[in-house]
RNA sequence: CGGGGUGUAGCGCAGUUGGCUAGCGCGCUUGCCUUGGGAGCAAGAAGCCGAAGGUUCGAGUCCUUUCACCCCGACCA
């Protein structure tokens, strides 16, 4: 590709509204363009981009066993009524008539339409295991768009789906979509990890996010520095014990009502009361959200002060679709507690007070008085009414690793992979069944396992760039070479570039030829800002027969013989990629 | 949806207490000049100041309504 004649603008500034680095970089690169929010063009050297991310996923999950398919993108509304997630999925799907009337949505995943095409297929074990997948466009109206192709609302994403007679084939399944991601993300040149995860809206058993670590990242995610632990916080456990040991006998005293005025914050009592954070007891106040009338659910949530409420998993616990808190000026109304001073004791009777572990390993805590200005102390579990116990705590930077006696570590990350065994949840909504070996009907076993292809992209750009531009991992360079001729006005040069440029091309190296008539440090800036990782310059050095060859990332150039180029050449690009 | 903010040339921005002809930088066009890290000079094109309504002799500027976009939170590949 010449230079001159590709649709490629390039910019010096940063736009307006990009906030993270790899958004600002694909936009000045002329990479990206937001056509509404969370709405992007993807401009001819990004698609080079996206077809390569494309097609090292399409070669792993062929190799993986998967087949692909391509599901439409407009989904009739029956099906996702069959299943409930018409209603559930909300807000989030993009709902739309024909012109009869009928009821459509632009499919934000498609777990009810190909375990649809599955359960019309499939009538044996002997047609199971089977895996397809796709790659295609999906449309998902997020509440808050951002960074780019990061969270956009209409993207790209590789979606799998396994089908299995078993749980033991569903694992292996599981194993090699696994291994397959793994390959995936590393041929793309990232930095990433694999995490345990929450399955969230999917639904399922268990699920694995494939994290790239960046600072900008939505996601915050623990790893232990001893073992190979690592999950998302959403998901994550700890070692209660090892944090506040053992609870004590409780005293024996009698609970006692303490003036505490104006404390209403867990630091500012335990400054006040000289009481460790771990001893007073604290307590929030959610609801399903629903109207008063309609089936609306309010739950009383405790904790030990030592630690934060994880949300993710007190609604995951109660199974609410919505979980939010209650509004302060109705806490009293609808709970009998007093916000900002709390306290399980004397609540609403038939309130469901849902505490975390943490609240059996302490005594003689202090609790809300549930009357402005008074907390009441030596109170023991004895003293109230706990309608369950659970894991409900947000596991934090060097609290102790649940598996091992190392020290977990926290950090952001991307998610650009996400995978889940599913179980029965589509198959039997839907009645996806088949006939076992002793003539048993079952329903099928599904998995299913997406990835972020513009999300991928962008990751990349996040996690390989500097100070001029994106420097891409070779596999997912638009082109491997960017040839740079100095002077147009120079035969020599230009001569010697244009037979350069033609014997690239003849051996296959993709390689983009600035041929511009512009001074040399604009061409240098612009070949920074698109990140090619290898540039060759046509310059001062053509009379001796020598021209400049430079990795992206390199601080300065080596000369090599015109006759050696594309050897040379080839030869990094071959290393790099296989290498991968 | 709650909170905060921005809409002025393709991009990035300035425009004060209302004032006459709306500006700057980048980019774009033409010419000259120039060629090792986004050169210089000259001439030029390009704007319904997001939209609608109002106040006023007069509105980019004040008021009302509305739309779009961005940031912080809940959601996700």
């Amino acid at each position: 590709m010449r230079f001159s004649q590709a649709f490629i603008r390039t910019t010096k500034e940063d736009p307006g509204d990009a906030e993270i680095i790899s958004h600002k970089l694909l936009m000045r690169a002329g990479m990206i363009r937001k056509l509404a929010s969370g709405i992007y063009i993807i401009m001819p050297l990004a698609n080079l981009t996206i077809k390569k991310i494309e097609n090292i996923i399409r070669t792993e999950m062929n190799s993986a066993g998967a087949q692909e398919v391509i599901m439409p993108c407009v989904l009739p509304a029956n099906l996702w009524k069959e299943t409930g997630r018409w209603e559930v999925y909300g807000s989030e799907m993009l709902k739309i008539k024909d012109r009869a009337e009928r009821e459509y949505c632009f499919g934000p995943t498609h777990e009810e339409v190909i375990t649809d095409l599955v359960r019309r297929d499939i009538k044996s074990y002997k047609q199971l295991p089977v895996i397809l997948y796709q790659i295609q466009t999906k449309f998902r109206d997020e509440i808050r768009p951002r960074f780019g192709l990061m969270r956009a609302r209409e993207f790209t994403m590789k979606d799998a789906y396994s089908f299995e007679a078993s749980q033991e084939q569903l694992d292996v399944n599981y194993k090699k979509m696994h291994a397959a991601y793994c390959n995936i993300f590393k041929r793309c040149g990232l930095k990433y990890t694999v995490v345990e995860a929450d399955s969230g809206a999917i639904g399922g058993s268990s699920s694995n996010e494939f994290m790239v670590i960046a600072p900008s990242g939505e996601d915050a995610i623990v790893y232990c520095d001893k073992c190979d632990y690592s999950a998302n916080v959403e998901k994550a456990t700890t070692k209660i014990d090892k944090i506040l040991g053992q609870a004590e006998k409780p005293s024996g005293e009698k609970p006692e009502k303490i003036h505490t005025p104006g404390a209403a914050t867990i630091d500012d009592l335990s400054k006040f009361m000289k009481v460790p954070k771990k001893k007073l007891c604290k307590i929030l106040f959610f609801t399903n959200g629903k109207a008063a009338n309609d089936g609306r659910e309010d739950v009383v949530a405790l904790i030990s002060g030592e630690f934060e409420l994880n949300e993710i998993k007190l609604k995951n616990y109660l199974n609410f679709i919505n979980l939010e808190l209650i509004p302060s000026e109705e806490v009293q109304k609808r709970t009998g507690a007093y916000p900002g001073f709390g306290g399980p004791l004397n609540l609403n009777p038939n309130i469901r007070v849902i505490a975390d572990n943490s609240i059996k390993h302490i005594s003689d805590f202090v609790v809300g008085a549930n009357e402005k200005d008074y907390h009441v102390k030596n109170v023991n579990l004895s003293d109230f009414k706990v309608t369950d116990f659970t894991d409900l705590m947000m596991v934090d930077d060097s609290h102790p690793c649940p598996k091992c006696e190392g020290t977990l570590k926290k950090t952001r990350g991307i998610e650009v992979g996400h995978i889940f065994k599913l179980g029965t949840k589509y198959s039997t909504a839907l009645g996806a069944n088949f006939i076992d070996e002793n003539g048993q009907e079952k329903p099928i076993i599904m998995g299913c396992y997406g990835i972020g292809v513009g999300r991928t992209m962008q990751s990349a750009v996040e996690q390989n760039n500097d100070d001029n531009g994106i420097a891409w991992p070779m596999p997912i360079a638009p082109f491997h070479v960017i040839l740079v001729l100095l002077n147009c006005n120079d035969e020599a040069q230009k001569n010697c570039a244009e037979e350069l440029y033609e014997k690239m091309k003849a051996a296959g190296v993709e390689v983009i030829y600035d041929d511009r008539n512009e001074k040399p440090g604009f061409k240098f800036k612009d070949a920074d800002l698109l990140g090619i990782p290898i540039r060759i310059t046509v310059g001062r050095y053509v009379g001796e027969g020598k021209v400049e060859f430079k990795r992206r990332l390199a601080k300065e150039p080596t000369l090599i013989g015109v006759n050696e180029v594309v050897d040379i050449v080839k030869a990094e690009i071959a290393k790099e990629i296989r290498g991968l």
